[in-house]
DNA sequence: TATTGTTATACTCTATAACTATA
DNA sequence: TATAGTTATAGAGTATAACAATA
């Protein structure tokens, strides 16, 4: 890496700026190209519930959204057959959710849709600028990760 | 830049995916930090409007909705004061959508209201992080382009 | 009493279909 | 006829308030 500059105040405020609004069209790029049958906040539940098992009031916590809309959320999932309820033997007010075979595929068609644009784009760059992207996706991750 | 070595197809589909999400995970962040009294989708339209006047079709197609959502969209822009409706002297069937000056002013404010998260992640980098950002950032744009 | 989850209700954004006015 | 825009209507997704069951 050649030797760094230290940008200005006003520099990094660009900087920041345009890095913003790269990563929002490239999201929104992703979220449109990648037309699939689940929908965004379904999608996000069901990646939720890919690691553990979760309840409905954790995902709610989670994806920000009251605990209503996150019971008509589930509720969608479970009639699609993607997610199963059951019942915690331990607290009766709690339903512990977790993905079923189909959710799980469901799952991972989606993210192979939305894996599919992006990875059609890095392969158009030479190496290079791949090394560069490289390196910005560990500072990203750990941004994102703040 | 050190010597980049060409990587295989699969760590670039690792890559693609790892960057596809961090630039996702940004966009979300910037969207939940920044609590704005524009809503998203009003302000993408107050932005579409804020280089040229554009009629309410023009906008429809560009944002990918349809025509009736557009006339509720703009409606509720206009009703705010932010979006002014003149007449197409040359085409009755047509209107122009223009942003007032507070339109302007409250696209402004909620690009700052993004910005501010992200300037504030920036700052917290060393030298050499931000020179790889900058140079990613270039690529980005060109492949959000794409 | 506090917590988990649901139901009731309403608001917003979206869509398609049908309508009006103009080209 | 075709196009620009609106109105009518409906379907999601969201919210708050009120409720039921359990801890």
């Amino acid at each position: 890496m050649m030797a760094a500059r230290t940008l200005s105040r006003s520099e990094k405020a660009q900087l920041a700026s345009q890095l913003r609004l790269s990563c929002m069209r490239i999201a929104r790029r992703v979220r449109f190209e990648s037309q699939s049958e689940v929908a965004p906040h379904q999608l996000s539940v069901l990646a939720r519930l890919d690691d553990k098992d979760r309840t409905p009031r954790e995902l709610a916590v989670i994806e920000c959204v009251s605990a209503p809309s996150m019971t008509k959320t589930v509720a969608a999932l479970v009639d699609r057959g993607w997610v199963l309820r059951t019942d915690d033997p331990t607290d009766g007010r709690q339903v512990i959710l977790s993905l079923t075979r189909s959710g799980r595929s469901a799952l991972r068609a989606a993210i192979r849709a939305r894996e599919g644009w992006m990875a059609t784009r890095i392969e158009g760059l030479d190496d290079e600028e791949i090394e560069t992207l490289r390196l910005a996706t560990e500072i990203l991750q750990r941004v994102a990760a703040t």
